[in-house]
DNA sequence: CTACCTGCAAAAGGTTTGCATAGCC
DNA sequence: GGCTATGCAAACCTTTTGCAGGTAG
């Protein structure tokens, strides 16, 4: 992978921000500084990230992927009243796919988990 | 919630297919017998469908969202060699919730599951 | 009769891609 | 110089929506 500024960019923005951000996040970020960035570039380049183990995607059930530079084993909560994402610290749930692979026989390579709820900041409200 | 044949024939259609069909899934097959019905009345039926209970719809990462006419507790495999959907016969796992409410202050409402891996039939190839 | 439903087509996200040009090594 | 990356815009896929006419109760 040659160096470019605009992966520089992208790569700085989403380490910046521990708010999951989605492709037009870091491309509204970026346009500030950089008015000529696209937002082609923008998701050529997270996903080129993602594919060379520099960053991660999150799946949002009925929402825009998030991007993560936390490459620990964590899930994530996303609050349905703010829609922001938090991380949650439990460690990968390793049993369970081994226990799925033994009752049905599939090859199991892992598993997507997004926990539901309200945030701190929303349920008090 | 006053009958429509459309309605009636979109949740036959889920009802008489275990493969958790897609909208497009159930548009197509249905257009065989009943060539004037709209994607957007399937789309609509299927979604009336889900918020009156008579379905379930299953979010999948980066993909359609699917329909399932089984509404008792279990979860669902998607094979990354022939895209299928299978389901996992395994009990909802209510104490993660639980023990994520605990330690995060969040109000845990549910969460989505979805195993990945390579299915029988894939497997033996 | 009226409220709800349909077909059709357009629009609305979110993401990818083709193309000509620009930039790294 | 060659290969990769960029900007721009168009295309794509899935899902939703506005509208005018149709149908159940």
């Amino acid at each position: 992978m040659k160096y470019s500024k605009q992966r520089e960019l992208v790569l700085n923005t989403v380490m910046e921000n521990p708010v999951h951000p989605t492709a037009d996040f870091v491309y509204s970020h970026l346009r500030n500084a950089n008015p000529n960035i696209s937002l082609g570039t923008v998701y050529r380049n997270l996903n080129l990230l993602v594919e060379h183990g520099f960053i991660h995607k999150i799946a949002i059930p009925n929402g825009s992927d998030r991007f993560d530079f936390r490459l620990d084993e964590h899930y994530h909560m996303i609050c349905n009243s703010c829609g922001e994402v938090f991380d949650v610290e439990l460690n990968r749930l390793k049993e369970l796919d081994t226990e799925i692979e033994k009752s049905t026989g599939f090859i199991v390579t892992g598993h997507d988990l997004i926990i539901n709820g309200v945030c701190n900041n929303c349920k008090n409200k």
